[in-house]
This record gives structure tokens, C-alpha cells and sequence, in this order.
DNA sequence: GTGAAAGCGCTAACAT
DNA sequence: ATGTTAGCGCTTTCAC
């Protein structure tokens, strides 16, 4: 019944000798390829599981020259927002015999090129990255893999291949009108400052020529380095209020460290959104349940793995213009003013 | 300069050739394996670079019997915990040439089955996977495939190979003692209603047996499904608070809800910790900056997944009895009374 | 419906 | 220091 512990690894071949069947019709079997018979379908099954065969996909790709794997490439899995994305890729991927395999960055482009160098050499049969910017070897690679590349949650810029993803300039831009609109006009800006974190950069971006457009500028700016916590949040708006107390507005770079802002402004008793509004970006519904909601902006991670992952397994064909640019819906929460009518 | 876009991906012959050096020596060089001229060396590696080379390791897999991937098999991505524990094995295994390859069973003991028999299928170095419980075939395939097996965040029970985490009996009946130490009587549980949730189950057991010790039963008990999130915490925590009024303790299951416990007591303005105490699990650095610290165990999750790694890698040797057992730290926070003199 | 032969792109082992 | 040969365990292709 239990399957002595092998010394060697079972091939197709033990598998034939312990059912009488050919290789060939045993790979049939385990593969559900071809017209096999029904009884030597059993006896080959039955065989197998006896004794606990695991096929090599090693051997099966290199003569294949097919592999059931999607290369995916995030900046980090602490951040929230990329298991998100995976969930999405993951679901979609699901009916399709496609796994995915996750190489993680730190959003170091030359780990990315390692990571990426590393992927490719598994050959697989598609390859899902976050972000546009990347070193010319990385794009080199990627161009000469001739497999389908799709860079996610970002459009703004050249891509490789296809895209799918938000404009981060779009967002930025809309959340300054929605901000100006309710009559905020103090406005400070607190972020990440990390030059690799290009989504955030374009965010900002655009976020200052929404208010260049009414004539407004932002009047602090703090920025830190490292992860998002709570505790971060609280500490920089502690700082840029101390800086610029006459600020009325405060838009975070993610819903994270503006989630620390706003606990610290309950504390103050500070009057939101009366006295000073606040907003942040990404949407995690994690933070669902703080004493009031605050405003931020949806990026549509899920739909963005999810269309990116029916593009590899080939569910959908690209558009013409290849990308397919999702819209990012602001959600105004609890801290900021109804627009006065 | 670029290279032409190739319509069949290149090989070592294609680098041989334009190197005017042996298939051979070309791969030695890629590998950097076996002795050659810097002279050869400097004209493969300009050949491969100039091609745009990207080594076949399904081929060389084969080849060479060895493969430079640990699987790593975790119930969830967006627990919260297990990035914590794949940085930990991640960071360890940065200098070993080792790659980790993770695969997610959204903790269903089938898919778990599904996700060793196809990482398996790839020859890894070793295999990293949490919990103790696993279906029979996914035993045998573990055993069956002569591979170390390091399972994870758990010791409380049998193990295949190797075990390293810490006990989850013992940290829920140490939480038992410290907050009866505190004098708190009237205790309450809010947990998740997984039954495969091995890890809390056997918390909440080590709870009810560190409390009975003392003669104490948990009053109340208030479960939920799915996801933990703060909202959740907070919508638990008033119905248990409102069915058993008078419970002056609550030991949430993680410290997700218990934050959101946490923020619901405080919007009713009750006092932390004198008229109730509350306390939850895993030592999340991410909840850091809510208005006080809520107390929990540290689960030394960054730790599990460096000394998995360590073994699997072969930089440490399984110790003779095949655990290695660490220590869950009690973190006291600011939501347990101060232990009466 | 089943089997035999060839070969996928590398590397181990053995020359030289 | 470099080259030659054989073969890893499967699947493709073709034959029956």
C-alpha cells in the first residue's frame, strides 16, 4: 500500500513496467492526450498512484518546449496592494493550466534584470511586470524573449508590449480638482521618497498640475523613506503641521501612511474635513474600519491582474493601440468637504 | 548593437559559434564553473551579451539533475503574515543560488494537494510549507520525493521531516496566564471560524487551557468567516459586547481584528485597559501607530522563515529530534492592566 | 488505440 | 584549459 521510499526518482518508464503499458501510452494517459482505451487508462492510473509517480516537468518542457508557467514580477509583497494585483492574476489564471510564479524586486531595477534573467531562463509562456521603467538590458531581454509581456498599473509612458494599468497622472490630476472643489486651498503633500517608486512620482505629478490649473500650489511637502506604517503616517503629519499649521488640505501618497495622518488628527481633536481634510491613495479596504473612511482613490489592482492574466493565457487579444487603461474611481470617504453647492 | 528580434530562442550553439569556443566551454563560462583563459571567457561572455543569451534551465535542469528552486507552499498572501515569513526565507536564501517559488492554497487541504504534486513535478532543491496538516497523498508525495521538507509555523503536532515554529498551544496558554495575572476573570474570544485554521485553533485551545488551570471558563465566544479585516473587529466586537456586557477581557485571534476591537472600545469610550483588557496574535509592526498598542504575541514569523531556509539550503543541520522551536515573545502594548503587586 | 524512434538543449564524465 | 560523447526523461512524429 505505502510506496517505499524510492532512491531515485520514478520515471514514465517504472510507470509503463508496473502497468505493462508503453511510456508513450502512459504519458497519454497523464496527460489526457489521445484516444487511450479506457481499461489501459485505468491500469496506467492505478499503476501511478500506487506508486506515488510525480512526473518531471523538467524533461516534459524540454521536449515540449512548453511550460505552463506566467513569469510575474512585483516591486514588493509588503505593500498591500501587490497581493491584490496576484489575486487577480491568480483567479484568472485559474482554468487555464497556467501558474504563477512571483519574483519580487524590492523595487531595485538591477535585482529586477536578475529576477527577470532568471524567469525567462524557466522559458515561460508569458511574462505579467509591474511598472514601464526598466533598465535597457531588462527591456532588451524581454523584447528578444519574443513572448507576450504585459507591465500593469501604470500607462503613463512606452511600453515594451501591452499594458494595463491606471494613469497615475489621471489620478493625481482628478483628485486635485475633486480637492479644489470642495474648497480646500492649503495644500500639503506627503509621500514616499523613493526615485524607483515611479507610480508615486507620477501621481505627484499630476496631482500639481491639477492644482496649476486653479493656480495652486502645494505650499510643504514631507517625505520619508522605507515601508508604510501607521506610525509613519503619524509622524510626518506631526512634522508637515508643525512646519505649516495653517494647512487645510493633506494628500498621502497610499491609504496607508494617510491612514497614520488621520488617526493622528483625531488626536489633535482637529475637525475633519472641517479644519483640515485628508486623502491618500490605493483603496485597500483593509482600513475599512477606522473611525471615519478616508478619501482616497480605487487603482483597481484585482481588475488590472485580471485583465493582464487574460491577456498571457490568451482569454483576450490585446487592442490595437495595446494598452487597455482601467479607470481610477475616487472614493470620497469621510475627510473631504461636500462640494458646496 | 540590438539584436534582431530571433524567431526561435537562441542556444548555446548559437553563442558557440559566434565565439568560435565549444559548446562546452561556453556553458562552463556561463556557470562560471571549471577553469578557463580570461582571454575565452572575455569572448563568450561578449558573444552571449551581444546575442542577447538567456540560458535554457529546463535543459540544463534536466542535464545536471539539480534545480535552483525551493518550493514554498503558504495558505494565504493577504494574511499579513506570511510576506513577514517569505521575507525571512527570501533574505536567507539571497546568497545560496537558491530561488524561492511560492504557491498559495487559499488554506483548502485539496488545492494544497495540487500545489505540491506541481511543484514537485519541477525537481525543486527542497520544499518550505506551512502547518503540520496535510492530506495522506500529500504525505506520501512529500516522503515519496526524498526532498528535505521543512514545515512551518507550527511544532504542535507530527511532523514529515523537519519542523520549525513555535507552539501555538503554549502561546495561547501563556496569553491565559499573563492576562489572569492582570487579574481579568470575565474573558471573551473572538476568532476566526476556519477549521483549517490549525495554528489558531490550537491557540484558542492552549487559551481555554491556561485559563482552566485557574478555574476559569471563557464566557463568551463570537466567531466570524472569511477574511480579518478592522471592520470586522469592530462589528464582532460590539455584538460579543453586547450579548455579555460584562466581560472585562477579549482575546481577538489576530491582531487584525483585534485592532479593530481595539477602535470600536474607544469609540465607546470605554477605558483601555481598566474596565476592559483586550489582546490578539502575531506582532504585526504594521498596526504599530493606533492610538495605544494592542498586546499580543510576537509569532517570530521573519525568524520561522530564515531558519527554514537555513535548513533547506543546507547552511544549518536539522537539530536530532527535528524541531526547531521558538519562542513566542508576549508584547504587553498598552491594553493589559499592569500585573498588581 | 498503441508503440518505436528521434531529439529537445543542456551538462557529467571523460578525454586530451 | 578545452573538446567529445552520451544521455537526462519526457513528447513529437510517424508507423502500425
Amino acid at each position: 500500500m505505502i510506496p517505499t521510499r524510492p532512491r531515485r526518482p520514478l520515471t514514465l518508464r517504472d510507470v509503463s513496467e508496473a502497468s505493462g503499458v508503453s511510456e508513450m501510452t502512459v504519458s497519454r494517459v497523464l496527460r489526457n492526450r489521445g484516444d487511450v482505451s479506457a481499461a489501459t487508462r485505468e491500469k496506467v492510473l492505478t499503476a501511478a498512484k500506487a506508486l506515488g509517480y510525480v512526473p518531471n516537468k523538467i524533461a516534459g518542457g524540454l521536449a515540449s518546449q512548453r511550460v505552463n508557467l506566467v513569469a510575474v514580477v512585483i516591486p514588493s509583497l509588503s505593500n498591500l496592494v501587490f497581493p491584490d494585483v496576484l489575486g487577480g492574476i491568480s483567479a484568472e489564471l485559474d482554468d487555464t493550466g497556467l501558474q504563477p510564479v512571483i519574483g519580487v524586486t524590492n523595487y531595485s531595477p538591477a535585482r529586477e534584470e536578475m529576477v527577470l534573467y532568471d524567469m525567462l531562463s524557466w522559458r515561460p509562456t508569458g511574462v505579467i511586470l509591474a511598472g514601464l521603467e526598466h533598465s535597457r538590458a531588462a527591456r532588451a531581454m524581454l523584447q528578444n524573449s519574443g513572448l507576450p509581456v504585459v507591465e500593469i498599473m501604470d500607462i503613463d509612458g512606452e511600453g515594451i508590449d501591452t499594458l494595463v494599468g491606471i494613469s497615475h497622472i489621471r489620478a493625481g490630476r482628478e483628485m486635485a480638482a475633486r480637492i479644489l472643489a470642495a474648497g480646500y486651498r492649503r495644500i500639503g503633500f506627503v509621500g514616499t521618497h523613493m526615485p524607483e517608486d515611479h507610480r508615486a512620482r507620477k501621481r505627484l505629478l499630476g496631482f500639481e498640475e491639477g492644482l496649476a490649473l486653479a493656480g495652486v500650489q502645494l505650499e510643504a511637502r514631507e517625505y520619508y523613506q522605507g515601508g508604510s506604517s501607521l506610525l509613519k503616517g503619524r509622524e510626518l503629519t506631526d512634522r508637515i503641521l508643525t512646519r505649516a499649521p495653517e494647512l487645510d488640505f493633506l494628500y498621502f501618497s497610499n491609504d496607508m501612511i494617510g491612514a497614520g495622518g488621520l488617526l493622528h488628527c483625531l488626536d489633535k481633536g482637529m475637525d475633519i474635513p472641517g479644519r483640515i481634510g485628508l486623502a491618500g491613495f490605493n483603496g485597500v479596504d483593509l482600513l475599512d474600519g477606522l473611525p471615519i473612511r478616508l478619501a482616497t482613490t480605487d487603482a483597481r489592482r484585482v481588475d488590472v491582474g485580471r485583465r493582464a492574466a487574460r491577456l498571457v493565457s490568451g482569454k483576450d487579444v490585446a487592442p490595437e493601440n495595446r494598452i487597455i487603461a482601467l479607470t481610477p474611481t475616487f472614493l470620497p470617504g469621510d475627510t473631504i468637504r461636500a462640494v458646496p453647492a
